[in-house]
DNA sequence: CTTACTTTGTGCAAGTTGTCACAATGATGT
DNA sequence: ACATCATTGTGACAACTTGCACAAAGTAAG
């Protein structure tokens, strides 16, 4: 594929996608282009994404739900070791081959099914708790739909997702689009 | 509150809060900062959520589920009049006092109901498809959780919300960082 | 082998975004 | 009334990002 084809693909230039690509290294031939499965390994070295994570899920409510049978996840590989919640109602029933556990006993579960990444799918009030609990448990990333801006170390990353917000740049644009006219 | 105080609070730097603000229109008083109530008012109504939007719903599956069960949503001016979706098992039954409508029906539903925003919570596959029927009818704005990228006009604002890549950008983060140390 | 063609990788220019610093402006106290 | 203090709004500058254009390098064909 030559880098024309992969803008066109990516919604920008040629000359954007082989700045972007030397910046990780020469992976092109000149006159040629470059070689698709190659490309796509080299790249998911570059990503992390060419072995499985090992997650656990915090909240077993709807979006915990949601996350949990999303097929996605699993074959991309994310692989769920964990499921915690608050609800005593909920705790020790199953989704799938999972138990659902207590937070009483989150740190000793992280420990032991060495957990790598933390999505947490709990109210707002509850999820600094867990950061900071999960981050002392020495998780290396957090995606967070609470809809707070947690205070975790720099060194962790943190990615949020909040629906509320992306509806609100929708009504944004739109709002503009009709002001412009 | 001065550009200060909103700066810590929002990770920026006082600066840059003043300039984006001075970008709408001059909100504040030299030597005293910010009125945070009018503010917060004219902010909202250049922001377009001072009012409430008229939303579809694609997709009755878990996704689309843990959306509509979401508080967040109806508390912000976010106001699902329709469901839809493809399954015949599903169709006809209710969700809270909205009953659960075919895609047979989905131009007539939208006009008669005024459906300003459409979130499709679909398989990919379907997407494109539902994408190009509700920009025929009219819509102003689409919130697309289907893994791929859809081809409406430039005029009709999309906002994507993907799951794998959230966590792969954790996965990114987190092999940068410790190739650095 | 040589010529014509294709496509990368990159220096440079153009454009965009973020930061700094300070005059302008209003509040406050004497 | 005046001086002092706090804070905005903005021009000038710095840092970063994107796009252009072309030499370098490789392919292909006669």
């Amino acid at each position: 594929m030559s880098s024309e084809q992969l803008a066109a693909w990516g919604q920008t230039t040629a000359a954007q996608v082989r700045k972007d690509l030397s910046h990780f290294g020469s992976f092109g031939k000149r006159g040629l282009g470059y070689q698709a499965g190659e490309l796509c390994e080299r790249l998911r070295t570059l990503l992390g994404i060419d072995r499985s994570w090992k997650v656990a899920l915090v909240g077993a409510g709807r979006i915990g739900l949601a996350l949990y049978e999303y097929p996605a996840f699993r074959s991309r590989g994310y692989d769920c070791v964990a499921i915690f919640d608050s609800d005593p109602e909920k705790i020790g029933t199953a989704w799938g081959d999972q138990s659902i556990c207590s937070l009483d006993v989150f740190e000793r579960v992280m420990e032991e099914r060495d957990v790598e990444l933390v999505i947490l799918a709990i109210p707002a009030d509850a999820a600094q708790e867990v950061a900071s609990r999960a981050v002392e448990a020495g998780v290396n990333g957090i995606l967070n739909f609470a809809p707070i801006r947690l205070n975790v170390p720099d060194e962790i990353p943190v990615e949020d997702v909040n629906l509320v917000i992306e509806l609100e740049a929708l009504s944004f644009q739109i709002t503009q689009r009709k002001k412009d006219v």
